[in-house]
Formats: C-alpha cells, sequence, structure tokens
DNA sequence: TGAATTTCTTGACGGCCGTCAAGTTCTGAT
DNA sequence: ATCAGAACTTGACGGCCGTCAAGAAATTCA
C-alpha cells in the first residue's frame, strides 16, 4: 500500500497538504472485506465515518415490516456515517460489500477534531451532504409520485447519461435494482420487455442495455 | 424587532459570541411573507441559505408528471437551502409560508466566508444536514416499502410521540399530508376512518386526533 | 467444462389504492 | 350569524403492480 493510500483519494481531504495528510493517516484505521461480506450491522454502535478506499459498497435500510431498501452505492472515495457525527445517534442501515473492498474509518471524536482544525473538511463534507439529501429528496419525491414504469425509465437514462453512452451493463442485479427503486425483480423485467416490444431498448445477455429513443423513454409516464 | 432578531434564535449560530451575532446580523437580508405566498420557485437561482425566524413554511418539490411532494414543514430556526452551498445547482424545490412568516437570507459566498471563519457554524450545520439525511432515508424507505396505512400509523404515533401527548390536531390540511405521506387525501380520509372502527383512534372535530392503542397502532402492516 | 445454484422471465390472479363524482362538513370573511 | 368557497367524506370502479409458481437462462465453482 502506497503512502495515504486511501487518505489520498478521498475528496473530502483534497485541499489539504502533505504533512496534513500525515496526521489523518496515522489516525485511520485500515479494514478490508472480501466480496459479499457484511460492513456493519443495523445494531452496531455509530461511532465511525467510513471511506470507501477501494471497491463499492451496497447501503441497505431495514424497513419496519422487514423489507430492505438500497439507499446508496458506495464507490471509491465516497464515504458514509454521517450520522456518526452526532451523539446518541443508532445506526439504521447495514452495509454490504458488492467486491472485494478497502475501508478506511475514522473515529467521531477524532474527525470532530479534525474538522476543527482543517475548516475545509467540514466544507468538503457539507457539499457532499447536500448532494446526497438532493439525491434523496429526488428519489423521495419519485417513489411516491411515479410509476414504476417512469421510474425505471428514469434510471436507464440517468445511468446512460452519467457513464456518457446509450449501451452500458446494469451496475446491480434485479433484486438489488428493484428495492431501489422500490418494487419487485419481476416488475423490472416485465417493464424492461415492454420497453423493448416499444424499440425503446435492446436488451442483450449479460444485463447489458443499449438505448433506442432516449427521448420516448422520458416520456414513459 | 430586537437586535439579533433572527440570527439569536437560530441552532446553527449557538456558539457564537455577540460581536460575531452582530457580524453576521449586517449580512443578512430580512424578508416578510403573508401567510400563503411563495418564497421562492422551483425556477430562481439558488443562491442564498434561508433561515426561518418566525413561522412556518411548506418546501414542495415538483416531480416530473407534475406531481407535487411535500418534503419539509420547517419551523421557527430551521434552515433551507443546503444546495446553496455548492456552485452549478438549481433549486427543483419551491417553498410557501404556511402563516405569516420571517426569514433571513445569507447569501452563500457570505454564509461559506462564515463557515471559513467561524468552524463551529459549519460543524452545526453538518448535524442539521445529518439528521435531515436520516428523515429523508426513513421516508423513502417507508414510502417505497410500506403500505399507505402503515405509513399513516406511523406518522400519528410519531406526530404524538414528538408531542407528548395522545389527542393532538393534525397540523396539515389533508391535502399536504397526503402529498407528503406519498397518497391521495381521499386514502387518507379511508385510512383514518378504518383506524376509527377499530376503536385504535377516535377522530374529534377540527382535525384533532386521540390515539386509544398506541402499541397496536404501531403493528398495522 | 459441466453441474449446481442463483438469477431471471413469464403467466395468472388478486388486492391495494388512485380516480372520478356527488354530497357533506368545515372555515373564514363579511 | 350568514354565506360562499374550500376541505373533507364516502361510494363505485378500474388499473397498476405485488405475489406465487414454474420453467428458462445465467453465473459460479470445482
Amino acid at each position: 500500500m502506497a503512502e495515504h493510500e486511501c487518505v489520498q483519494l478521498v475528496p473530502i481531504f483534497s485541499e489539504l497538504g502533505s504533512e496534513q495528510l500525515d496526521t489523518i493517516e496515522s489516525i485511520v484505521r485500515h479494514h478490508h472485506y472480501p466480496a459479499g461480506s457484511t460492513l456493519f450491522g443495523a445494531d452496531d454502535p455509530l461511532d465511525s465515518l467510513m471511506i470507501v478506499a477501494n471497491g463499492q459498497v451496497k447501503v441497505y435500510q431495514l424497513a419496519a415490516n422487514g423489507r430492505e431498501q438500497l439507499l446508496y452505492l458506495l464507490q471509491t472515495g465516497d464515504i458514509d456515517g454521517e450520522a456518526a457525527l452526532f451523539e446518541n445517534q443508532r445506526r439504521t442501515s447495514f452495509g454490504e460489500a458488492l467486491v472485494p473492498t478497502d475501508v478506511c474509518s475514522i473515529r467521531r471524536s477524532d474527525f470532530q477534531d479534525l474538522m476543527q482544525k482543517y475548516p475545509s473538511i467540514s466544507i468538503n463534507v457539507l457539499n457532499v451532504f447536500g448532494k446526497r439529501l438532493n439525491q434523496l429528496e429526488r428519489q423521495t419525491t419519485s417513489t411516491a409520485t411515479e410509476s414504476v414504469e417512469a421510474r425505471l425509465a428514469n434510471y436507464i437514462t440517468e445511468t446512460a447519461a452519467a457513464l456518457k453512452t446509450d449501451t452500458f451493463k446494469l451496475p446491480l442485479k434485479k433484486k438489488d435494482l428493484a428495492t431501489f427503486l422500490g418494487t419487485t425483480p419481476e416488475s423490472i423485467s416485465r417493464k424492461l420487455a415492454l420497453f423493448e416490444r416499444q424499440g425503446l431498448i435492446t436488451q442483450k445477455p449479460g444485463k447489458v442495455i443499449e438505448i433506442n429513443d432516449a427521448d420516448q423513454l422520458l416520456l414513459t409516464e
């Protein structure tokens, strides 16, 4: 592992100098998780901020009725554990490594010291939270007001736009995609088949999708 | 108006001294809105943080299909405009005064200067955002996985718990409550009538509800 | 590569809940 | 207090989509 390995590539520390990164590196703890393993559970004490140094992490929340909701798909450089920043809070979500994943964690009190010392960190974290808030606001509105068909169409076009390509592989299994969109794997299969019959997309083996008519997809209600 | 009028009562400035509050007071702009008026629209340039000095504000988001989603009910001391903190962002929500409301606003650049100067502000804002993130995560999970019946039962018990009383007045019209819970006024009427038939609650004139069996309400699926 | 397991697809069915409509109650301004 | 308009309630109806089931396809691991 290189020096500053995980600390260096994290956007929230982007404005710090090499010396300050050394300080931080001495504080963080490193972990490695194999694919499919659980990083933290819904009942774990919530006292650390987590940084994804390498890999992908699914973050789920458990509803009262036992159903799971996929909230975030964390990529390298993403952070989780915002609730760790204030006291007396219990974690209500759990995380699972999608691929072999390296994680750094910083204890709450240490991170609070860091933010006091380097205000740029707080501001960077604020930006991350602000973006996440926006994303969640849109997701809430979307699941509450739009049909499964519209949500799926949106997801496809947004994913394609993010990847800047019309042909891409779905990054999630249908079951995960279903809990993310607030529906079921069966409904996703059906709606994709419908889009294909309408000529809007083409499905290829290996969860690969090609978009034929993005404009029309967005008009889906 | 007293000195520091709006600035003083806002939690995010709680750790500042009188002199620093003077500085802030000189930066903020004051506004007053009569009940029912629009504070900001979905297309307004998004360059200020808003502080509710007195009153109540409904914050809606507009879905692609034209439907409205009530996201927050801001009270005195609450803030809005997190997205104002980073650039190149357009507002996608709009706010409406529920009662006559006083608001202070701070321009983005001014607020960023403040956070650099007084790190405690950033940390307070982080706490606010963290709580809001948690709330939104639960709301997303709830609308995506639970029935209207369960969501309404939850809302009732949570509101009662927050007010520490079994008898309370619904703070919103059924139409607003409906968009908040991701359903319709008709469904709310029906479910409340159902709860009453089951003996779980008693409805009284003036949107007042008395909870008879909170435990059973929470078991609603 | 081949077999076992997981994931996916498609059909049939039913229930939840959104929509429309009409009547009733509530509210607030005069 | 009265009245106009808004908000609410209740019924009837229908469609979306979740559930269950069974077979097909894909992925994993030896």
